[in-house]
DNA sequence: GGTTGAGCTGGAGTGTACTCCAGCACGTAA
DNA sequence: TTACGTGCTGGAGTACACTCCAGCTCAACC
């Protein structure tokens, strides 16, 4: 079972029981032999903090935000503002991308200009 | 100096003598007391640096076109090619960006709407 | 000429986020 | 019933990117 989640998630098993250690995952069923069995949900959870990660969250903020996730809907505002600070962070991210991306064209057509100098004597 | 350059570019001295070490930075003159004496245009190759590294390029890379750059017009096409590369890394990085930032919106209405409900009670 | 402040070197230590391993248990197939 | 595959735990190890420190030198000011 923890295979199929590792295979379908891309995350290896190493990583979910680590996660898992670290309550960004909440600690699944088991089966007689003591097996992990998890939910249907853990995939699109698992997808969400991939997402989260991938756009600059630190592990410790997804550690709290989880938990509060489980605490259920009483911490629904607290967790609407770590996703609002979240946004800003994301924004200012963006900004900082296109910029970049914008200066890696100029600095290319740059060097496409040199290289045809160069070539041209 | 050096706590000049620090101060300027953000980075701590111990960060600038680290970058130097690695190769990040072009070993700067000294003066006679040994001294590190910097040009104009570190500010602006290390401003540079912070923009790869924000944008995800890791250490490794940045040596690497910090090794071609020192190498002069030779490895022009070089530098190119990797800035043509990083160009495409920080293009699906903006996709997710976005992708990430209108599911947070998404999200911050859910939860504002679950929360209204809640007080609604 | 002694103290202060800035900088020097080489090397050890830190934080983050995993990643790997030894040694054991369980269930199925030959 | 023994071999194999999969999974279990606790703990050690790794990679990356810094960050800190001891012990020293040098120049300038009092």
């Amino acid at each position: 079972m923890i295979s199929e989640v590792a295979a379908r998630s891309g995350l290896t098993i190493d990583t979910l029981r680590f996660y898992e250690k670290i309550g960004l995952i909440a600690s699944p069923a088991r089966n007689d032999a003591g097996r992990r069995v998890y939910g249907d949900d853990v995939l699109g959870w698992i997808g969400f903090l991939e997402q989260l990660n991938a756009t600059g969250m630190k592990q410790a903020d997804r550690i709290r935000y989880a938990g509060l996730r489980q605490q259920g809907t009483a911490t629904l505002s607290e967790r609407r503002e770590m996703l609002e600070a979240h946004r800003v962070v994301i924004a200012e991210k963006l900004a900082l991308m296109k910029d970049t991306m914008a200066l890696m064209d100029r600095k290319v057509a740059a060097y496409r200009d040199m290289e045809a100098k160069a070539k041209g004597n």
